[in-house]
DNA sequence: CAGATACTTGAACAGTTATTCATGGATAAT
DNA sequence: ATTATCCATGAATAACTGTTCAAGTATCTG
């Protein structure tokens, strides 16, 4: 666990951590972005547009949710800055915004793969 | 968006997703396995464990929780099989299982310190 | 054995969350 | 202009989650 801001040693080119507990408040922020993630309706969505662009209604057809849940779920991947968007007409396509979210998905399943002790 | 039991196209030694929208069972072991990341206090407690293995009672106190509300958090972290942990006489000493944690902490921060559009 | 310590567990309660439903705004078609 | 389409939003409700509290198990001590 480290980044830019946090202390760490560095010990053949990888950061090592040093700090203690996180910080409630970075807890936090943590906790808000991986909640984002902790929801079956919203890996559909993700896993969609990782496909291509789609309208909202595409989308919602796409994943069977109705048009109003999936524009709720839109907004919370754009607030996490998970997905943009561009509007066309009275369209609005959405698509991932970059790719962490494949790493995201990738480190996961490789955890959730791993066998049991 | 790939792993071994997926329908993926090998390229230069990097599988590419050709799969479509993840189905909802895949769906579903993500987020619950995200979702137990969504929580400040679970952060707090495994980056706890990311500095030395720690008994129950430690770990209450230095995340500041009761050691009740820890013993139940470490039963969600123990089921996705975060921690692991060893008895010792009446005393139970919990660590990280393995370094995936450390990995999704990296990417999420990255993401997280990402500067606006 | 009796009591103390370390931890776990189940139930209950409060806070959060995701959907639906109804509505509203913006753009396009007729 | 009127109507239809596409999407966003607010309120309400049902489901879920995390903590506390009370009790229970196991181990150690005197």
């Amino acid at each position: 666990m480290s980044n830019s801001e946090d202390k760490t040693v560095p010990v053949i080119g990888v950061d090592v951590p040093v700090e203690g507990i996180l910080s409630v408040e970075k807890a936090q922020r943590m906790a808000e972005f991986f909640g984002v993630l902790g929801d079956p309706n919203r890996w559909r969505i993700l896993s969609a547009l990782a496909l291509k662009e789609l309208r909202v209604g595409e989308l919602a057809e796409a994943v069977d949710m109705s048009e109003s849940a999936v524009s709720h779920q839109l907004r919370v991947l754009r607030t996490m800055r998970l997905v943009s968007y561009r509007k066309q007409g009275r369209s609005v396509y959405y698509c991932l915004k970059d790719d962490h979210i494949f790493n995201l998905y990738q480190e996961a399943s490789e955890h959730l793969d791993e066998p049991d002790d």
